[in-house]
DNA sequence: GTCTATATAGGGATAGAC
DNA sequence: GTCTATCCCTATATAGAC
């Protein structure tokens, strides 16, 4: 009978977070989601990198349909942002887990998959660009800000899991729609 | 004789950066540093732990040196954070390298660095605080402000090499000093 | 201090029985 | 769809000659 594959990949999903691709052992996700080897080669016929593809994916859908659909809502734009850090407060659990897309930016990972993060990465940009240009910025500082949001995100999904804390990435989030809205 | 150590050290530092630790491999190590694997372990009897120590030292040294040190010197506030982000550029070779600190904080590395990585951390966000209470910022706002700039630099060196451009880590470095200081 | 050879474990992947 | 067994390769690490 057809298997629930995505029961699956949910459970690939943090093991490729927490080890990045490399660091993602075929024991690492046989352990994490219960299935020997031949199984996974069963639901995964390109091996390791399918599962990571299929991650990749995964993740993406989510994202696209949780954080970057909703930008472009009617809504005003100061809400749509809120809606936004309120998401990825979600998706990246107080700043616990991840991001995917620095995940796999070290090594063969990077090798494998730097196009489509490239182009993950372009993506969310543009839409918060978009979004700024509504809320009447110009054009280069939309831009800038939407840039701006991006980095802090990644860099504070760095520095809790440095320090430890999910403080800093809580505090970024929460501080983000008024920042990227204030006049010049 | 005794050979250069920090020779081979600065050898070991862009594979240790670019892969990370556990994707830095003995057969990656010996092609970088050009010395076959007998000749790795009598320098580094610790041997692979024993290398990624080493680079972490290294590393740790030239940064207290170039980028700490001179944010406690006694010129204008402002001239020491111009200076951080000139070395800044220097050591991350605009943004094109990577942060030790974030390459060490995937599955082993992360278990065996993680406590370094964070006093790392905590002591550069200490120090930016300090002269940004120099700087007549309340102590609550200057810590604030010292994380952020931490997580700017991380961030932008996510995103830099996400989308393959010096662009967002060079802004960002330009515009830190003003941006750390202005009033609120 | 570097070489060759080797030990032991684990990597990704596959075959064939069930 | 999962199991056991196995293939070949690479991983880290060590021993002993030179």
């Amino acid at each position: 009978m057809a298997i629930d594959k995505s029961e699956i990949v949910r459970k690939l999903v943090p093991v490729f977070r927490h080890y990045g691709y490399e660091g993602a052992t075929l024991s690492r996700i046989s352990k994490a989601t219960e299935l020997g080897r031949a199984s996974l080669y069963h639901h995964f016929p390109a091996g390791k990198q399918g599962m990571a593809q299929a991650v990749l994916t995964y993740l993406g859908e989510w994202f696209d349909a949780t954080i970057l659909d909703p930008l472009q809502s009617d809504k005003e734009p100061v809400e749509r942002l809120k809606a936004m850090s309120d998401s990825l407060n979600q998706f990246y659990n107080h700043g616990q887990d991840s991001c995917i897309l620095s995940a796999f930016s070290w090594g063969e990972g990077h090798d494998l998959f730097h196009a489509q993060v490239q182009q993950a990465l372009k993506t969310w940009v543009d839409r918060l660009t978009q979004v700024l240009i509504e809320a009447d910025l110009s054009a280069a500082l939309a831009r800038q800000r939407a840039e701006d949001a991006v980095i802090q995100i990644q860099g504070a999904l760095v520095l809790t899991r440095g320090l430890n804390s999910t403080a800093p990435f809580e505090r970024i989030l929460m501080q983000l729609p008024d920042e990227l809205l204030k006049l010049a």
